[in-house]
DNA sequence: TATAACATCGGCAACGTACACGGAAACGGA
DNA sequence: TCCGTTTCCGTGTACGTTGCCGATGTTATA
């Protein structure tokens, strides 16, 4: 008696084609009867088939699926978190046959056309972007798209065009969880401010639009006295924050929506302020750490660089080796930092300022 | 010119040797001279050898390695959820090979030690266990960590077991991360109280004690005027609560521990202080959504169930398979649940109950 | 010295999929 | 009728690893 073959095989002997056969039909390629496709994929659907993703990923490993990945160099703060989330996925998925093509850009934004350009010409079957300037970004993304080459947006995105995926934190959620946190720790009928970047950048906008929804909602009668942009400078930040608490003895607390937040807790040192103004800032980094501890820093909005770096990874693979359907959109909730939690974050946890040997001995490893 | 083959291949012909003694050198198995096998293993290092996953998946395709599950299946609240966790990662997993042994009991520490009795007789590799009671586990748990069976716990230890690995939101972060909150969102000088399960489970004393720990830190002069024990019993546990508001009228805030923290949310109904006395409470699921929108429950300690089932599945997997080493601990930070994130939860997201149209039609994906 | 036992190693089949190649049949035009 | 083209499908091989059978050399035992 002969052994039952699984897979394309059985499928095959059900049928009485060949394997080749049953491959044709099963991926849609041309060369078959559309009778004899109709009739294999009833009878692979009659016996469950599900490809088997290793027999597959090695038949591929000579032609090989390839990601190209498309991140800003920047150290510190966000975008080393996200690559470490995107090199751990992929160190794993390189054990499985999937190549990597890694085209850094300085800053956000800053050259990416021509990057997506090289990996696009390097020939690879999906492309991982931070879509820092969307509108130059445009008309490549829907070209390799048009070609079958899956784009997925991280962090930023690029709404207009035709990229699989997205996965981010929603900035205008962010905003408004920062709103209803703030609004929550004041009293009624608070004045804060907001500390913004540049509000011309659309990802602060979204924020500030968010916080300003919220906040009123979870404090009666509460205010926003004024919105600050810092523009990335330390001075600018420092002396803005410095003269609006002069001009505001009664401010309740701060949102900062941009990274940039240690002159705004300088500010509040210097005017005796720290822990009496509730400061909510963006995003997470070593130098921080104080600044929780000593209580300036209520709480921060953390965005969660090392998992939206894994999740698109993994979305882009998933797909390109299984075929798994992309989810237009994965919003991920982020996290809320306070000083509780705060040695639990890889920012903290992997910083070799604040690591003690405790922390080294307990051998603790963190999926933040 | 002859094709330069990778991997195994590519050493034996380096080595002068066949692919079945560097397959023996590579794998410690005996049959094989110790100086070849240094010399091969010598070899390997020096061309970077990383077996192929896939490859290796494939033709261990029938002795696999194999997964036991022990973990409750009580529906809705928690399990559910990280039982999505566990089955999401182990139907990608199982395209690779990899095979899964599912022995649910009914509740937490029921008949768990005969589940893992029976794992161990199925002769699987590796066992994720839901470790309720502790004791009458401690001696199964150790033998099959003797027998090489690694044994990871999720969300509930074993902390005086071999067990190679714990997955879960430590208790007393979780009880302190909601008394820091509770100490920022009530004036100094509040009175608060706690609503545990029963004092006598391991878990709900550490949170109470994290919680204790915390509140007066950032609550001056704050004071917790009473902890009682619901034992989770619905009537008992309104009850409770219904005369506690009685006897303090000036209460500012109130901590659940446990799951079942409805019967709070109607006590302070009935006294009409929903909304004026502060609510903190514990997990997430579909029925305590109204009482976000309605500003009932200010915040909610949120576990990630299906985070930690992901993760430890994945420990295993990994290590099983690409012999990666195992944390001891794998602690993750909890999420802090308010009305602004509420929707992005799958408890609340997944359920039919809250599900509107749009939320369909975005196809917006859950990774919480 | 013959035989057995053992240590050491070579080589091939299988795993399930993907793809290049080639063969057969049908069809059309000269 | 002959030849070229197209459509449809079968065959073979590669992918890298593991398991297994057998081959060869080496040592112990009768």
């Amino acid at each position: 008696m002969k052994k039952e073959r699984s897979g394309i095989h059985q499928i095959a002997e059900l049928a009485n084609v060949s394997i080749g056969t049953v491959d044709r039909a099963l991926h849609g390629r041309n060369g078959i009867r559309e009778s004899t496709r109709q009739r294999i994929l009833r009878i692979a659907r009659q016996i469950g088939y599900t490809p088997n993703l290793a027999a597959r990923a090695l038949s591929a490993s000579k032609t090989g699926v390839r990601i190209g990945v498309c991140i800003p160099r920047e150290i510190r703060f966000f975008y080393d978190q996200l690559w470490s989330g995107v090199l751990e996925e992929a160190r794993r998925l390189a054990q499985l046959g999937v190549q990597f093509e890694y085209r850094p850009v300085r800053a956000l934004g800053e050259d990416d056309t021509s990057a997506l350009k090289e990996l696009l010409k390097a020939g690879v079957n999906g492309i991982i972007v931070t879509a820092g300037n969307p509108k130059g970004l445009l008309p490549l993304i829907n070209e390799a798209e048009e070609k079958g080459v899956r784009v997925v947006c991280v962090s930023t995105d690029a709404p207009e065009s035709r990229r699989s995926s997205i996965v981010c934190v929603e900035p205008w959620l962010n905003g408004h969880i920062a709103g209803e946190l703030m609004g929550k720790f004041v009293p009624p009928q608070s004045k804060v401010a907001v500390v913004a970047g540049m509000l011309t950048a659309l990802d602060h906008r979204k924020k500030t639009d968010g916080f300003s929804d919220a906040f009123p909602r979870y404090c009666p009668d509460g205010e926003i006295v004024s919105i600050l942009e810092g523009h990335e400078d330390e001075d600018e930040s420092f002396q803005k924050t410095f003269d609006l608490l002069g001009r505001e003895p009664q401010l309740a607390g701060i949102y900062v929506n941009t990274v940039n937040c240690l002159p705004v807790c300088r500010a509040l040192g210097a005017r005796q302020l720290a822990g009496k103004v509730r400061l909510i800032t963006t995003d997470l980094f070593a130098e921080m750490a104080p600044y929780f501890e000593k209580g300036t820093i209520s709480a921060s909005i953390y965005q969660q660089p090392y998992r939206q770096g894994q999740i698109a990874v993994r979305l882009v693979a998933d797909h390109l080796i299984s075929q798994s359907s992309l989810p237009p959109t994965v919003h991920l909730t982020p996290g809320v930092v306070m000083s509780s939690n705060l040695k639990l974050f890889r920012e903290i946890r992997y910083s070799r300022v604040t690591l003690n040997e405790s922390d080294f001995r307990s051998h603790v490893m963190s999926h933040e």
